[in-house]
RNA sequence: GCCUUUGUAGCUCAGGGGUAGAGCACUUCCUUGGUAAGGAAGAGGUCCCGGGUUCAAUUCCCGGCAAAGGCUCCA
């Protein structure tokens, strides 16, 4: 009997019956079988030596493959396992699988404790049981026997995790000295891990409940080849070096205080006016969009948020209320700023002919966030949102949606990231009873999403289920300049909100109807974003937004005069900049300048005095010879320009 | 909140039961210079906070605070 392979380019080929992928994969090349990692059979990933059925589409998966790699990872969390258990005798061990960098293990070592001066040897013993290339054998295990084999070891976890599996779907995989209890599917043999590397411990709850046991979460990561390891440690040296919390500190942006409290950021000059920046920027853009702006106070009564909803579904996990001393008030520390412009929407009677009604206002609102939660700007306690609320009748959602989009757009151009997504979250297929609101504005709502994102030409992705319980939403993920993933910007309808304020406008049929609401923050939260971005430029901002544009550098003592002057004429046409006064040689001032992150440093001497004119080296790109200080103030306008998408 | 790790000069970090260390930054002086570190001298500390052990604690122990990583990615 013979069986039908069809490969991913579409050829078929024919095999004796009980072949397996790997019999496949060696009869196109040795090579692709020394690579091949798993096979995906029929569209689900397994055993690559498993016998094929007759008939199947099958791919092989190597380390190039998110399925291969994750395969491999899943596969060398249980060699972590036995290495583990080589060490430390009679660990338990909860579940280890693949994660997006790699995998864990979560062990239970009884008195023991493992630190980071404990991982050599683990990865040690990891690598020399790799070497042997021992062979992941599958077999299918009663359930009985599979309970008497947890039993004997005593691993209470694996017994628990068996309770939740019915007999007959129960496979154990084996290799080398150690069985566990997994559905699979692994590489062929652990020949193909020739890098591990344990990344770090921490502590897991069983089963992510905090009411129960704590066990101890091995982190590591593993590659087929060591100069990957070796790519991957320089990427995440890297990736330190950019960290916002340390470019932030050196370059006098933000800080904290144990005083103050934490997760509450205190922003320096230069970062207070790199935020200015950026809301004028955002101001402007939304001025040009019909924006109206509005302002309200830091605090709300909790009447406010008891009508939002906000104070049942947040209340006890919130700030909890300001009390007033004479009359007993209550009032919260504002968590957002809807409630407030709900207000400003209800102060007064509202015609289809104000709609859209754009509210915006760079709103700082404040979220309890538990003290382990905390992240540097990225997750704070306090932040400022460059917040929006379009009040529209349901036919202009798209319309509203097209241009928040534009927007948004013009955000990511102006810092430079070039790679990012649209992802819409709309209901769930099945179960439609969760959400709030009409069936036919939904169905409108996430048409309109979906048109929107597809007319303006982006990469989108749809999650069904992803919603809100009160609206669809679009979320912008964006990659850094490290290749990280980031969510940036948001759109999100709201039915609910409307709803519980009871907010009306006249329509043309002059009856009252409800208008829509649309959520949307193109930054997110100022905070959030400038971490973001100080990470993807590693500091070296956009010439519109950097701190400082050029700095001036004097030869000698003697040019001073002449750098003050021309330090004065650049002012004037609106650049940042200052003099190096430092009694310090060029040399010296030029690498201060260059490690400060200064787009341009502009040297003066005899010449330069002479002729009016000013010696430019930009950062990271060197001498750019002489100039006329007008011409030098044009380029700057100049690029400026382009990178604001004005010209 | 919970687990692990960390907390020493403005910054980065070494040290260690008995008078506190380095490099950079800072101050002063010398030097007056042309595209990535000129030289010298000096100043700077509640060794995170509180308690305990000890003749003696910055060091060891306990508690607190803060920071970092993790606590979601289901054998």
């Amino acid at each position: 009997m013979k069986i039908d392979v069809t490969l991913p380019d579409g050829t078929v080929r024919s095999y004796d019956e009980g072949a397996t992928a790997m019999d496949v994969a060696k009869s196109i090349s040795e090579g692709l079988a020394r690579n091949v990692l798993a096979a995906k059979v029929n569209g689900e990933v397994r055993d690559a030596n498993r016998p094929l059925p007759r008939n199947c589409s099958l791919a092989l998966l190597t380390w190039n493959d998110a399925e291969g790699k994750s395969t491999m990872w899943h596969s060398s969390a249980h060699l972590l396992a036995e290495a583990v258990e080589a060490l430390y005798p009679g660990t338990k061990f909860g579940i280890g699988p693949p994660i997006e960098q790699g995998f864990y293990y979560d062990i239970d070592l009884g008195e023991r404790t493992i630190g980071d001066g404990d991982f050599a040897a683990i990865e040690a013993k990891m690598k020399e049981l790799a070497s042997k290339k021992l062979v992941f054998e599958r077999r299918a295990v009663p359930k009985a026997e599979a309970i008497a084999y947890f039993t004997d070891k005593g691993d209470e976890y694996k017994l628990e995790l068996l309770e939740g599996l019915q007999d007959g779907e129960i496979t154990f995989y084996t290799q080398g000295n150690f069985t566990d209890l997994c559905r699979g599917p692994h590489i062929p043999d652990t020949g193909s891990i020739k890098a591990v590397k344990v990344m770090s411990v921490a502590g897991a709850y069983w089963r992510g409940d905090e009411k129960r046991k704590q066990l101890t979460r091995l982190y590591a990561i593993a590659f087929p080849k060591q100069k990957e390891l070796d790519e991957y440690l320089v990427l995440l040296e890297e990736a330190k070096k950019r960290d916002h919390r340390k470019l932030g500190k050196e370059m006098d942006l933000f800080t904290f205080s144990e005083r103050v409290g934490a997760g509450l950021p205190l922003w320096l000059p230069k970062g207070a006016a790199l935020r200015e920046r950026l809301i004028d920027f955002m101001k402007t853009a939304q001025e040009e969009a019909g924006y109206v702006q509005v302002a309200t106070p830091h605090i709300g009564s909790k009447q406010l948020y008891v009508t939002s909803g906000h104070w049942e579904k947040y209340g006890k996990d919130s700030f909890q209320p300001i009390n007033t001393p004479q009359e007993g008030e209550q009032f919260m520390l504002k968590p957002m700023n809807c409630p407030h412009h709900c207000e400003i929407f209800a102060s007064r009677p509202r015609s289809y002919k104000d709609l859209p009604l754009r509210l915006a206002e760079f709103g700082t609102v404040y979220r309890y966030e538990q003290s382990g939660e905390l992240h540097g700007l990225a997750r704070v306690r306090g932040f400022t949102q460059d917040d929006a609320h379009l009040f529209c009748r349901p036919d202009q959602v798209k319309e509203e949606f097209l241009k928040v989009i534009d927007l948004v757009l013009l955000v990511l151009k102006a810092l430079n990231f070039e790679h990012f997504e649209a992802q819409v979250s709309l209901r769930d297929k099945e179960d439609r009873s969760k959400y709030i609101g009409s069936d036919e504005n939904w169905e409108k709502a996430e048409q309109a999403i979906i048109d929107a994102a597809a007319e303006c030409g982006m990469k989108t992705v749809v999650e069904y289920g992803e919603a809100a319980f009160y609206g669809p939403k679009l979320d912008f993920m964006v990659k850094d300049a490290l290749g990280r993933r980031w969510q940036l910007g948001t759109i999100q309808v709201d039915y609910n909100l409307p709803e519980r304020f009871e907010l009306e406008y006249v329509g043309s049929d002059n009856a009252k109807h409800r208008p829509v609401m649309i959520h949307r923050a193109p930054f997110g939260s100022l905070e959030r974003f400038i971490a973001v971005i100080i990470e993807h430029s590693a500091g070296r901002f956009p010439l519109w937004l950097a701190p400082e544009q050029a700095v001036i550098l004097p030869v000698s003592d003697k040019f001073v005069e002449v750098a003050q002057g021309l330090a004065k004429q650049l002012k004037a046409l609106k650049i940042r900049t200052s003099v190096d006064e430092r009694n310090e040689k060029v040399g010296r001032k030029i690498r201060d300048a260059e490690l400060a992150k200064s787009p341009f440093m502009l040297v003066v001497g005899e010449k330069e005095a002479a002729d009016n004119t000013v010696a430019v080296r930009e950062h990271g790109q060197g001498d750019l010879g002489s100039m006329s200080t007008v011409a030098f103030a044009a380029m700057i306008q100049e690029r400026i320009k382009e990178q604001l998408a004005l010209a």
